[in-house]
DNA sequence: GTGTGTACTATGGTCGGACCACAGGAGGGT
DNA sequence: ACCCTCCTGTGGTCCGACCATAGTACACAC
């Protein structure tokens, strides 16, 4: 399934390599890549070519590559799922393929997925949010010092929810609006009484969460996120 | 927030550069880059550098490069979201960064986010969907062929829904896992049933969107989702 | 004047070589 | 036995060369 029969493109010839070896199990978490120069005489292609693969492995968070010698070094399967996802969701946005508002409403829909799980999982445990709850408290923070705390708090619900996946994407589209939230937030007049308003909505979700009602924390986490963008103006 | 303060790997630079001349306007949808020699000497790096950022920008799916001279030849912002989305996912998952069981949770959250939202909008309209079911009540499918066209009804379905971030990430989501759907396809004896199971799953998901019923439609699709992945032996 | 074909030019695609920086290991000196 | 040095393997980068391609300009023929 990964032919595609265009053999120009050295490159390709590259991923597809790799792909297919990642696919038959030749290659997993913690192996090396074949040196550079090797893999372009392995293929045939140059080491450009070879190079402009690693560069895409590597930007999608799948390799790590390390100068030197030794066993740290080289071209290692790292499988990071957040970064590539960042990388890949910050630059659609900026170049206009996804739109501001479809974004928020995707993160809208993957963060109820997740308090809804939470809250439906006996085996839950929340400490990380609920302490980060606590240091939210502390009134003298700026909005964006606020605002990265809160992304840490969301992000922290999905990962305790245990789906690398979404907590990949959520982390991506939260990091790929980071800059219109900031700004958003110069939009509210009255960020105090807005902050006041969010940390007890974080606290409200977190105890439906603990109550195990799932449909309450849904509908809170709703209206948490869709009520702050609202507010900032940043939906339509 | 784009900056990285690494001045060591020139190809980020050039990353950077394209991404902040998006953030900032300077370059938008069919625009088109300059040349790589050009790009290389303005910025002081070497061609070699430009063209693994831009290797990298191409996967990602925001560009397309044409060689030949003419407007439509270089580097065209492009902006695709499907495209990055899917080779993103697929590496992802052969690389064990994503797990099979969350990637499928994942879907299912989109997918019901999907029809929820497509129940409540009163101007929704998914003609292409309910042709989908049509197509599929030939008998004399294969799997490998009813799933094809399982697949594009699912897709269609995000389609109509408008959201394209949610429908970039359906279909990368769905063809990382494909090779396995299908392999999952043979563990199931009593296709035939199976089958007709699911074609009376889609209408009935269909009918309920129709009909304006976002719980039922959410219900549905999950077991819909769900039920083929236990039955399959895919889910844990 | 019109049409056609050829040469030119700008572009990406690829390769190979060269050099650098760096990290580890091997081997020699003490 | 220890430490220092040099060697080797690795990625990181640049450069120059060549090719394939697609427009474009221009000269030539009619």
């Amino acid at each position: 399934m990964a032919e595609q029969s265009a053999p120009s493109r050295a490159w390709r010839v590259v991923l597809e390599k790799v792909e297919n070896d990642l696919l038959d199990g030749r290659l997993g978490p913690g192996d090396r890549l074949p040196a550079e120069r090797e893999l372009a005489g392995n293929l045939g292609v140059g080491r450009s070519s070879v190079r402009e693969a690693l560069r895409v492995l590597e930007v999608m968070g799948l390799i790590r590559t390390g100068t030197g010698s030794g066993p740290s070094s080289g071209a290692i399967i790292v499988a990071a799922p957040t970064g590539g996802m960042q990388a890949l969701l910050r630059l659609q946005v900026a170049a206009q393929g996804f739109p501001l508002d479809d974004v928020v409403r995707t993160r809208l829909a993957l963060e109820e997925a997740v308090v809804e799980s939470l809250a439906r999982d006996p085996n839950r445990s929340i400490p990380a949010a609920r302490r980060m709850t606590e240091v939210m408290v502390a009134s003298d923070l700026s909005p964006a010092e606020f605002l990265a705390l809160d992304a840490q708090l969301h992000l922290s619900l999905a990962e305790a929810s245990g789906n690398v996946v979404i907590t990949a994407m959520m982390a991506g589209l939260r990091s790929s609006i980071e800059s219109y939230v900031r700004e958003g937030a110069d939009n509210i007049d009255d960020w105090d009484a807005t902050a006041d308003r969010l940390r007890r909505e974080h606290v409200a979700i977190l105890d439906a969460i603990d109550a195990g009602d799932a449909e309450k924390a849904r509908e809170l986490v709703h209206s948490h996120i869709a009520g702050y963008y609202a507010h900032a103006g940043l939906s339509r």
